[in-house]
DNA sequence: CTGATTGCAAAGAATTTGCACTGCT
DNA sequence: AGCAGTGCAAATTCTTTGCAATCAG
């Protein structure tokens, strides 16, 4: 109820998303949807469902594979693979305006991410030149981040011959 | 034995990268490699598994997803998400010199590839501002394709409400 | 020869589904 | 009150692994 957009009411912006479309809110969806929204990193449907679990205790995975869908469908949050670093998880984040390159660094395992006027300008192009009307992009790129490269270096190397492949 | 670089010689760019490097050739991995390199389309695992048996019968899934494994490893080939259009399948396709987005149409499940020098720009600024080593890109993008934009004007609109996400 | 590669069968990881019950609006 | 949403448990889909037998170099 504050006069301006305070940090909390953008901390709600999911859900208020959610209740002016009309969508039924449950308890599970409030707290799945909450985990999402606040998280700092990139969450998986199995760390969602521990984290909502802190808040909601009776949710179970098949709600949270669920609710995931309600969210991608209305396009308010982005799936992503980075990199399959671990396994074959997804992940999710909630969409953001300006989309973003995923950078996912094979040595450390970290996740960067980074924006430019390059990739607007790239989907402005596909759109027209190829007549793609766009509605999700995925940019994900792995390699090494700036602090493992110099470490790399003689991996790189190795991975020529076959004999490295063994180990 | 060609003097020069004959389309069969191209046909075999992947056999013959793989003995440069001193990799055993097994019958299994022949038939596996050379589907992989004359595939007009991209393939699964199973479609790979299927087409490969039709040049040696005898080959387990397990070797198919090991020979995956050995080209990723070696970089000669790139692994495909394709927008997740038909299950979490991933398919593969030889790497190319120049990398490419993949456009997912998610009414006709066409895939358009499409490359631009700004998407080699947008990698060279990456690895210049963000000190990022590129050993793998994967764009794709999700949408409609030109033929399918017009039928689809009303079910974006649609996506709004509640309603139509139950049918 | 001899260790890398394979087939087989079983295990594993992630996600989906059918159905009876619950609870929003 | 009525129907969308949920939990539960089983099913599915895709991929990986352990191990003994085989084969390329």
């Amino acid at each position: 109820m504050g006069k301006n957009m305070s940090p909390q009411l953008e901390r709600r912006a999911l859900l208020a998303e959610l209740a002016s479309r009309g969508i039924r809110l449950t308890a599970q969806r409030r707290a799945i949807v909450e985990v999402v929204q606040e998280a700092k990193e990139h969450l998986d449907a199995g760390s969602l469902l521990e984290l909502a679990r802190g808040r909601e205790p009776n949710i179970d995975r098949a709600t949270v594979y669920r609710t995931i869908d309600l969210l991608k469908k209305l396009r308010l949050i982005d799936e992503l693979d980075l990199m399959h670093l671990e396994g074959e998880k997804h992940y999710y984040e909630v969409k953001t305006k300006r989309d973003h390159v995923h950078l996912a660094c094979f040595r450390c395992g970290r996740i960067e991410e980074f924006s430019s006027p390059l990739f607007e300008g790239l989907k402005a192009e596909l759109s027209k030149l190829a007549g793609f009307t766009i509605r999700v992009t995925r940019l994900e790129v792995g390699g090494n981040c700036r602090a493992c490269a110099n470490s790399t270096e003689q991996e790189e190397a190795e991975i020529q011959t076959a004999q490295s492949l063994n180990h």
